[in-house]
DNA sequence: TGAAGATTATTAAATAATTCACAATTACGG
DNA sequence: CCGTAATTGTGAATTATTTAATAATCTTCA
């Protein structure tokens, strides 16, 4: 682990999602050609993907997709069982808690922070506990290096007092900017972006 | 146009994100050096990615930041005004719609879709017309080229009928899994997949 | 049990993306 | 209005990623 590339890590979501989906669907084995049409990358990809993990393919046969979700899970951090943290809980944070999609997910939301904490805890649908942001360095989990940010300012004064408390990787829903601290990692999820680029994409093809 | 790497396509929203944050600040001109620094992307990769569209920076000056932003808008589909459609009125579609940041997006969601539109429309917050799912292809705007999909299930036969109606462009926020006809372009958001790359990245780096 | 057929793993080649290095150009102060 | 300092734009070099080609290995069935 650590030499393998970026290109390949962002590929891993992928398969494991398409793994676990046709796991459910009580499919044993797979071959890579039959993956790469499933998720739309190369066969030959895949297969150097998978193998930088080591050798788990038969030739002649196949992946056993249950060998390849566990291996999965214990080379690339679900059996770490991250305990997040989220931090904000307006309409999106809401949102966020109550997707009804956690399953298998590389760990769980331990707890949220808001600037009005007895409002949210609350709401019926918040189901972890809610603290004042002014309570971060106390109530941080153990070891927590992953938090979700949906507050809509004050991003940066967070950010540096999380780098502090040791977290090391942000899911950021903000859209404003702020300065990442050396050594952390950022994935923006941001609608608005999301939809510029697929417009660009299109205009440049077709256009 | 046509021949601007994917890479650099995926930097163009970061860019106009950051030279309109920017130009709010009141800033007028910009080094690549000080946006390589507020982007965290090496200032001559910024350089080359501009150069594709045109040479409008000044050596020993920078680049206007207005004049920028405008050449964005009009060589990439900004001034095309999009005309979007949003499908599946639930909670995330909902919060969608209601996003309060929509600035300069590069279109307007016009309508929506959902197998309950009475419902819908009834609720305060909904600020376009929800149609019947079955009405898909009477209501579709001209020129229609992008569609949100906000939906729980059935995905593939929406996106076949959305192929049909000569929509190019899907944003994803489904988990479920379906095959993109030929020719089609989409982007998914997905909170899971991005926290589980997240932590991928963080315990590769780490371990 | 062995041969045929299938499929992976991997070396090598091709392609894509980034970064370096510096020439060309412009701003700006005197 | 000239010279200096600054900064872009871009060929060339490097690095990263993908794809092709094929050797190695496994399954399966007679």
């Amino acid at each position: 682990m650590g030499n393998i590339s970026k290109a390949t890590l962002q590929r891993y979501p992928i398969y494991l999602k398409a793994l676990r989906k046709l796991s459910k669907e009580g499919v044993k084995r797979v071959l890579s050609s039959e993956l790469s049409e499933y998720v739309n990358i190369k066969s030959t990809t895949i297969r150097r993907d998978f193998s930088l993990m080591g050798q788990f393919g038969k030739q002649g046969y196949g992946y056993d997709v249950d060998e390849l979700i566990s291996i999965f899970a214990k080379e690339l951090g679900e059996d770490y069982d991250e305990k997040m943290i989220l931090i904000g809980v307006g309409r999106l944070g809401t949102a966020i808690l109550n997707y009804n999609n956690w399953d298998y997910v590389a760990g769980e939301i331990v707890c949220a922070f808001d600037i009005q904490p007895e409002k949210r805890n609350k709401e019926p649908k918040v189901n972890v506990p809610v603290y004042h942001i002014d309570q971060l360095e106390e109530k941080i989990p153990e070891g927590c290096e992953i938090a979700i940010l949906c507050i809509p300012s004050g991003a940066q004064e967070i950010v540096n007092k999380l780098h502090e408390l040791g977290v090391k990787g942000i899911v950021n829903f903000t859209r404003e900017h702020f300065v990442l601290p050396e050594g952390m990692i950022k994935k923006d999820v941001d609608v608005v972006s999301t939809i510029q680029e697929l417009v660009f994409e299109v205009n440049s093809i077709h256009k």
